[in-house]
DNA sequence: TATATATGCAACTTTTGAGTTGCGCAAATG
DNA sequence: CATTTGCGCAACTCAAAAGTTGCATATATA
């Protein structure tokens, strides 16, 4: 099943990840032993954001370093700009103001 | 139960609600008719969005018209931003060349 | 006031996803 | 070459979330 980067930060697990990894690469491994869970449970979180490529493994003999794509979260900044012009002009009073007037027509 | 927005987003309907209401507000029934389910199961994403605060409720007699929230989904930009470091100067070929270097080493 | 409309809430079913245990494979180590 | 280590995959359990049907409430309308 197709990942969708939407559903990879939805977990909390896996944003800690990203955030560990987008300051070094790190192994399956590494990563567990900062979570209270087991290495096969992060490994799925791994798996998930494989899939999706926002991580990218680095082979190395029998160790795998996963690292961060920067270049593939940046495709949430791009789903955002759609309403970053919506946080820029809805300042509260003025949304009030056009309210007002769309009452009074 | 308190619900968070990354969670929230997570939702394909519930991204399409939010880019419809911002661009206008709408009550459950208008949206329900842009989804192939039932006008509950759309409620149910109202009350997630609602719950997140990524939209606000204006009650106008028996009809309820949500609002783009703006404010709160900022909070994305701001948990982007730890990455944005990252995706502004992790250039593909920089990565590469620092990669080569640390193998020399 | 009886009726239709707009909505939310509760109970239920089905699907999805997080986590576990168990296993197999490949690379390092003695 | 046997053993340990790092990893991924598959089967299973359990909890959460998506969607349904049914119902209660409040506002509009005839």
């Amino acid at each position: 099943m197709k990942q969708d980067i939407f559903q990879a930060i939805a977990d909390p697990t896996r944003r800690a990840i990203l955030t560990l990894v987008a300051i070094q690469a790190l192994t399956p491994n590494a990563m567990a032993e900062k979570f209270d869970m087991t290495r096969q449970a992060v490994s799925k979180h791994i798996k998930v954001l494989h899939e999706c490529e926002l991580i990218k493994p680095e082979h190395r003999g029998r160790e795998i370093y996963y690292h961060f794509n920067a270049k593939k979260m940046q495709e949430f900044d791009h789903w955002l700009a759609q309403f970053r012009q919506s946080w820029e002009t809805q300042f509260n009073q003025l949304d009030q103001l056009l309210s007002t007037i769309k009452e009074q027509k």
